[in-house]
Parts: C-alpha cells; sequence; structure tokens
DNA sequence: GCCAAACCTTAACGTAACGTCAAAGTTTTT
DNA sequence: AAAAACTTTGACGTTACGTTAAGGTTTGGC
C-alpha cells in the first residue's frame, strides 16, 4: 500500500531519526554530503538506514565543528582506504587537528573572559560617581588612581597589553 | 596645504589608527555606529579624533563579541543618563550578561573537546587493525569490548549521554 | 473512491560582518 | 603636470541553514 515500504523512509522521518530537519538534509544534498536511495513515483526523496547512518556520522562531525567542506572530506575518506587501520590513522589527523583547535577556543574565551572580569570590576567603581555624563574631570577616578572616566578610556589594564577602550 | 588639516583624518589613517580596515568603517556607517564628522570638498569621509576613540570603543566591544547591533544599544546609553554612576550601572548589566555568555561558551567548547579526547582514545584502538574498510565484522573491537568498527557507529559513550556516531 | 490532513517539491530571499573586486573620482607626492 | 596612493559607491560572495510561498503527493479515514 504505502509508496515508501522496503525499510525507506521519505526525508521528513529521516530527518527526525537524525534529530535534525528537512532543510538541513536538502543542504547537505546541495553540498554533495548525502543523496537518497531513490525517489518514490511522485518524487519524494527515499532514504535507507545505512543513509540515516551516515547523517548520523555527519552531524556528529557537526557537533564537534567541523565546516562542511572538512567533512566531505572526511566522509570521502572511506573510499580511499584499504584498511581500516589506515583509515583511522588519516581521520585521526583531522580528530587532532580539531581537538588543537577546540583548545585554543577555550583559551580564547578565557581571554575574554579574564578582559571582561577587569572591566567589570573597574566600572564597578564608578557606580558611586554623581557626576554628570557630559563633565570631564572626575575626581574619584583620580583618587583611585584610575584615568579619568570621560577623557580617557574607561578602562586601561596597565598590568597586560590588555586595553578596552570603553569611555563612559 | 593638505585638505585635511584640523587634525582631522581620512578613512585611512581611521582604519589604521584603530587597528581595522576602511571596509569595517563603511560598514559600521552604514549600521549606523559611526559616521564622519565632515566631507571633504571631493566627498572622502573626514573624522576627527573623538570618532577615533568611539571606533576604538566599538572594537573593544567587538573584541568581547558582541554584535553589532547590542553595541550600538551600548554605545547609544551614554545619552540616556544623567549621572556616571546610573550609566556604569547600565552598562554593568550589558557587561554580566556578556560575561555569562563567555563562561558558557567556555563550558561548550570543554564539552566538545572532551568529546573529541574520547573519540581519538577510540580510534587509535583501530590503529593496528588490517581489516579492509568494507569487511563487517572485526574480532579486534569484540575482543575490545568495543562496538565493530563496520557496523555499528564507531564509538560510542556508554558512561554519558554523549555519542559520536562515527562508522569506519 | 474520495477528501482532508499531513507531507513533500523546488525556488528564492534573509541572516552577520565584513572581504574582495570593479570602475571611476580625489589627493598627495614627485 | 603626471603618477602614485587614496577614496568613492556599488555589488556580489561567504556559512549553514530558517523561513515563507505556491503548488504537487501520500496517507488515513470514511
Amino acid at each position: 500500500m504505502s509508496k515508501c515500504n522496503d525499510g525507506l523512509m521519505h526525508i521528513g522521518k529521516l530527518a527526525k531519526e537524525a534529530g535534525t530537519t528537512t532543510r538541513t538534509v536538502r543542504y547537505y544534498e546541495e553540498m554533495g554530503l548525502i543523496c537518497p536511495e531513490c525517489r518514490s513515483s511522485g518524487g519524494f526523496r527515499c532514504y535507507s538506514h545505512e543513509q540515516l547512518a551516515r547523517l548520523r556520522m555527519i552531524l556528529s562531525l557537526k557537533e564537534m565543528e567541523f565546516d562542511l567542506e572538512h567533512i566531505k572530506v572526511i566522509m570521502g575518506k572511506r573510499e580511499q582506504h584499504k584498511t581500516a587501520g589506515a583509515l583511522a590513522h588519516d581521520i585521526l589527523e583531522d580528530l587532532n587537528e580539531r581537538l588543537k583547535e577546540v583548545e585554543e577556543q577555550i583559551e580564547h574565551y578565557k581571554h575574554i573572559r579574564k578582559t571582561l572580569t577587569q572591566t567589570i570590576a573597574s566600572i564597578c567603581a564608578c557606580l558611586p560617581c554623581d557626576l554628570r555624563v557630559e563633565e570631564r574631570l572626575c575626581p574619584a577616578c583620580q583618587t583611585l588612581n584610575q584615568p579619568t572616566c570621560q577623557s580617557v578610556p574607561f578602562f586601561h589594564s596597565s598590568s597586560t597589553t590588555e586595553t578596552l577602550e570603553l569611555k563612559l
């Protein structure tokens, strides 16, 4: 009865099973990452369970934030090696490279966290300031041995090279 | 002699002083973040040192990865408060909110680092495998009590909900 | 077998923050 | 004055889809 038997499924089922959207699946097809086993007589895409597994692998790689071009390359590697060991070796390069990048991201965000924290601490000192925003000299800042709020960058870390040019 | 005296500068100088590009400055102008003091007779944008300070502040906020719409809002806050203290209070909200997001980013990348590391360890076990990539059963994997390389997801962390669907 | 609901198709515009030409006008230097 | 360096506006390209739009296809119920 059903036009989609044999364990084949249409794009909606495939997407739901993989935890993504139909738009994503179609986009991946456009990018050459995945393609349906066949089409129904009416033109619907039909996918097998193997396609589902492939889609899941693609999504796993995307969770690790590989870009689609890179994922395409990685997915192509299965056909380029004779043994599983050789394939593993090849893919490990990609994963290790990605690991490095992720660690750089962690350091990057730790760096901006530090800058943010310092800036917040610095600006907290201005909370009790009653001076008009337009005024040019802030005695409180001078007392605190900080740059004056109005005329120079609000926050200027002296210990490092970090500089946040916030003018209140 | 020069058409750009009075300490005014053209867009190239401004951009270089602020450590960015002319394209960026023009884009920020389009977005309503900054605008030149005046134009030369020939139509060149001319900027003052105050504009430079403003651009630097914008770029500082961008380093903290605020999006431009948010930066626009923040830059507009200077005119909305009477005292420096009130302004500081307002801006601190943005900074604290951003700090939270940054900390979430750090956690996010730590999470994918963990997943990546586990995946790498798992795949390393396949390095000595001489089976053809097309084969379906891998005795080595079974010995190691891991899912077989070919027929099921390569890596499947049992201790957490993390699952990487990598099929070699 | 028919109808409605649910699903699918392709096409195309929108997103964020610029990079990168292109073709032509302006300023500065020689 | 000519050449070098700079600037102008305009417009397309980027990434990974989300979101309509207008119209076919399947499916389930009766």
